[in-house]
DNA sequence: TTTCGTTCTTGTCATTTGGAAAGAATAATA
DNA sequence: TATTATTCTTTCCAAATGACAAGAACGAAA
C-alpha cells in the first residue's frame, strides 16, 4: 500500500487511526470499468459498492413510458451506491453506467458489516456519508419545487460544473426534470 | 414500564432482546406538544429527535420569496428528525409544527450515541430508518419529475390518505409542488 | 347569531413547458 | 472523404400550470 493510496483521501487520518485506515483499505479491491458498461443493473441486489477514483457514472431509472430518467451523476471521490438496495436488500430499480473508463474501489457488504460493527469511526463516517446523500436529495427536491427550469439549470451549472461538462444535454435534461427541447432553449437564452 | 409500552412497537422483540428493548426505551422521555407549537425551528441545532405516538406534524421551509413550502408530513409511528441537523450538526432550515396536540417520545443525541455504539441491533435499526427515509425522498423526487400535478395528488391520496385528511389544501399543494389554485381544480376534476 | 378571519373555489388571462418533427451540427465509422 | 448515426437546435402549436383577484364556504370567537 503506497503512502498516497487514493482511499487515504476518503478514510483520512483526520478521522481514522493509521491501523483503522489500513484495515479498512485492505478490504477494498481496485476495479476498472470500461466506458459504457454497467456497475449495477435494474433488478440486481447490490452486495457491494464503489468509490470513484477517476471517471464519471450516471444512474437512471426507466419510467412508466419507457423513458430514461437520470437520477444521479457521480464523479471523482463519489460513493456509487444504491442505499436502499445495499442496506434494505431490495433489488435496485436503476441502471448505473460508466460514461467513460472509470477507476474505482469496491467493497462488499460482508466486509462492510465487519468494519461497521467493529470500528466506531467507520460507522460514524458511514452515517455521515448517508446523511450527506440524504441532505443532497432533500435539497434537490426543494429546488424542483421552488425553482423553474432555467433556475435549476443555472444552479446545477454553478454547483456541479463537472456534470455539465461530462453529461449529454438529454441526460442533464431528465435529471433536471425538463425536456431536451427546453434545455436547449435555456442554453440559447443564457448565451445571448 | 407497562408491557404494552408504545415504544415496544418501534423497538420490537423481533429485532431486539428484552434487555436491549428496556435499555433503549429507558432513555426516551414522553412529551406532549400542544397544537400549533413547534418541535424545532429554523436555525436551531437539533440535539434530540421525536417518535410520534399520536398526532400530526408538518415541516416546512421558507423559500426565497418568503413562501412556506411543506417538506414533510409526520403521523403516528413516524420519526420526526432533521437528519442533517442531528448527525451533521448543521442548523435546521425548517420549521416543524404540530397541527394537533401530539404525544411523542424524545431521545437526545448523547443518549442516542451511547445506544448506537453499544447495541448492534440499535445501529442496524437506525441505519434502516435513515435508509428508508432516503428511499422515500428519492421516490418523491422521481414522482416530481415523471408525474404531473394530478397524478402526484392521486398518488399521495392512495399512499398517504392520512395526509389528505389532516393537512390543509394549501399545505398539501406546496408539498406536491403546485399552487393551491391548481390543487383545487384537480380536486374538482376528480370529484366529477 | 353576528362578525371576523381563514380556507377554498372559480374565472380570466399570461407564462411556462411539452410534443412532434424537421433541420443543423457534430461525432463515429467505413 | 463519404456515410451514417447521434446529438442538439429550432419551429409551431398545444397543454399544463401559475398569477391575480373576487367571491363563497367554513369555522372560531365574541
Amino acid at each position: 500500500m503506497t503512502s498516497n493510496h487514493f482511499l487515504k483521501n476518503i478514510y483520512s487520518e483526520e478521522n481514522f487511526s493509521k491501523a483503522e485506515q489500513e484495515e479498512i483499505i485492505s478490504y477494498f479491491k481496485k476495479t476498472t470499468i470500461e466506458k459504457d458498461t454497467f456497475l449495477y443493473k435494474e433488478g440486481q441486489y447490490l452486495d457491494y459498492f464503489y468509490i470513484l477514483e477517476k471517471g464519471f457514472v450516471r444512474s437512471y431509472a426507466i419510467d412508466f413510458n419507457g423513458k430514461e430518467i437520470t437520477t444521479e451523476f457521480y464523479s471523482n471521490h463519489s460513493i456509487v451506491i444504491d442505499w436502499g438496495s445495499f442496506f434494505l436488500k431490495n433489488p435496485t430499480q436503476e441502471f448505473y453506467q460508466a460514461s467513460v473508463e472509470t477507476i474505482c474501489w469496491k467493497l462488499n457488504f460482508d466486509d462492510f458489516q465487519k468494519l461497521f460493527h467493529s470500528i466506531k469511526n467507520f460507522r460514524e463516517n458511514g452515517r455521515k456519508t448517508l446523511t450527506g446523500n440524504y441532505v443532497q436529495m432533500k435539497n434537490k427536491n426543494l429546488l424542483l419545487i421552488t425553482e423553474n427550469a432555467k433556475e435549476r439549470y443555472l444552479h446545477l451549472l454553478k454547483t456541479r460544473p463537472e456534470v455539465i461538462q461530462n453529461a449529454s444535454l438529454k441526460h442533464i435534461a431528465t435529471y433536471l426534470g425538463i425536456t431536451d427541447t427546453s434545455l436547449s432553449r435555456i442554453r440559447k437564452e443564457i448565451s445571448l
